[in-house]
DNA sequence: TTTAGCACTCAAGATGAAAGAGTGCTAAAG
DNA sequence: CTTTAGCACTCTTTCATCTTGAGTGCTAAA
């Protein structure tokens, strides 16, 4: 899209403007706020053209202008200047990231939740899985003669319990065998591979109970699951109503709705780049049509890579949020993503 | 609080058809509706009576009648009768009890869904911790020379593990010592007991690193401190804006965001009897002033109980509420309760 | 004690006028 | 050919006014 360069100077000047009061923007309104040394008459000329070409519009007829989704797209990709943070935001967002922080799935929610205080929109946070995660390890530890503790440790660093309780009780040369017997055949397999016919073949051939193997492999076939698919946390989504365009009730209720039950099917395109800006219309889902979507990638270990992001108006700022949302993802980054133990209950670093 | 019967009836008859309408309710329409054979009239003065004895309010003058937070609190104790949960509802609730929930924290959340789902109104679902709990056991993983997971089984039977990563190679023997150690000395003590002293001691004489064991019993201390505090989810926030009350966006905003980051500090009082209603005045919250909550508790173990309730406007239907939710928490007590291993990895009985 | 009748009050909705913002068009100026 | 001033026109927003209707409280009679 080849625009003159005035053209340009004043869709970057509606979208800005209209960014700042959630107002349409008026061609008087422009000239005033310096920048274009010309007559508002000339601004009209500019933007009836601009609306021409789809990049504006008008609620109605003797309102102002107001961008379109193209209008959007062009200002993010060629317009937008890059917003530098100030010191006061990478502190906070530093101080944040700096929080001693246990286990990585109440890391991925506090995430949001900082980046949804920090920015005032909802917020959403997800890993995407692999599907090639597998079990590195089983440990059982006996409690009770009847009941004994399933310890995992996934390839991806991942380590889930979970207390068994049988309906016999069992030796502890039964459960030494056990858990030979689950280290040989059920390590290095992916959750496809863990298939019944396995869990039969194995059993068979240490005389074992089919029942006893297949209680311990469906939990290990859960958490590959779990990891698998990953998980979305949402946060913040009451901020919205904070927000001029859902004041009114019928275009809030849909979007907070999806919001709050997203989490189930996330089908969330994932981010080409470092930062991706999904506006409007090109959003999947249809609750989210008519809002915007910034969202930056971080890495967690090798594998697998999460998605933070904030969901809100078309009138986002965009520029000053994506800039806060990748210097938070590279924080994030830098925490999972360096050590050899890069997940879930890896060790923050506070040993004294 | 001794009314004549009839004044019962016209209190009984107000707050009925205030929590279908939501509109106040005139003198005339309580005769339309049928149960009093009088005229509006006389309505009129025993409404004006109730009115002086604070259970009825009049939103202005020329308005219908409402029942006060006294009127609902007599309304509940004396007047409500007994709903019977329909066939359907028992089932659906049934249904919902059967889904194979692995996890205790999970099945709190689904639980909280569930109910919202069936109640149109925002629930949250907790657990009162205890801080009596202790830590029954502890053990060691080598996974690499410079890393091992540890696992702790709590007295109430959560099992928590962690990955810890070192600095420096240990030896089997030098883990094995560490692990005698640790249930030698730091077993069956609860939160308080655990304090740095003791760590030094312990230490000293085993002449291990104090930041080796400081290491392992932190992340004992902050397990207990997870389950002595208590955990709150939230569900269903957004069914708050389908109801009439909260269609202005200042009244609603403040309780979303209240109940959104509710989970943080969790001050309710535990309920006294199996269900408990509180009406507005009645809460603790500043935010809770203007709606009730009605909540059900269940067992969990011996220990343990937990709390499963709805948020919603005074004038909710209480006796179907709080029907439906008694009945569900019995349901999550058979579930929770039955077994010596009560809480969450508890194996929910899917084996073969 | 109950009831019919009636004047009174108040919120909510309808109507209409006025204000204000912004546009598009035209014609003149550069 | 481009820019600008001027002006009529459109459409929303706001405010005041009026009307309607539900509901009340009071009084006097049954």
């Amino acid at each position: 899209m080849d625009l003159s360069e005035r053209k340009k100077r004043v869709l970057r000047a509606v979208t800005e403007q209209y960014i700042r009061t959630a107002e349409p923007v008026g061609s008087k309104s422009i000239v005033e706020s310096g920048g274009l040394e010309v007559s508002s008459a000339t601004i009209r000329n500019e933007m009836a053209e601009l609306e021409a070409l789809g990049l504006l519009e008008q609620p109605h007829t003797s309102a102002g202008r107001v961008p379109s989704p193209a209008g959007y797209r062009i200002y993010v990709n060629e317009l937008m200047e890059e917003h530098r943070l100030t010191l006061q935001e990478t502190q906070s967002i530093n101080e944040a990231l700096e929080m001693k922080i246990q286990k990585m799935d109440r890391m991925m929610a506090e995430a949001g939740k900082i980046i949804s205080q920090l920015t005032k929109y909802p917020t959403f946070a997800l890993t995407r899985g692999s599907t090639d995660i597998t079990i590195k390890r089983f440990d059982l530890l006996a409690v009770e003669p009847n009941a004994f503790i399933v310890v995992v440790l996934a390839s991806n660093q991942v380590v889930r319990n979970k207390l068994l309780r049988l309906p016999t009780d069992l030796t502890k040369t039964q459960l030494e065998l056990l858990n030979t017997l689950l280290n040989a055949s059920f390590t290095e397999k992916n959750l496809e591979e863990l298939t019944p016919e396995l869990m039969r073949v194995a059993a068979h051939a240490a005389g074992e109970a089919y029942g006893l193997i297949s209680l311990v492999v469906s939990f290990a076939m859960e958490v590959l699951q779990e990891l698998g698919s990953g998980v979305v946390h949402t946060a913040g989504i009451p901020s919205l109503l904070a927000q001029p365009e859902y004041q009114s009730l019928n275009s809030a209720e849909p979007l907070m709705s999806f919001l709050s039950e997203w989490g189930e099917a996330s089908n969330l395109p994932a981010p080409q780049g470092e930062v991706e800006i999904l506006i409007g219309p090109e959003n999947v889902a249809e609750e989210l049509k008519n809002t915007s979507i910034i969202m930056a990638r971080y890495d967690i270990g090798d594998n697998m890579q999460g998605v933070i992001g904030v969901v809100g108006p078309t009138r986002m700022d965009y520029a000053k949020l994506a800039a806060r949302l990748s210097y938070f993802a590279e924080g994030l980054s830098r925490m999972f993503g360096k050590g050899e133990l890069p997940e879930s209950e890896q060790n923050t670093g506070d040993m004294e």
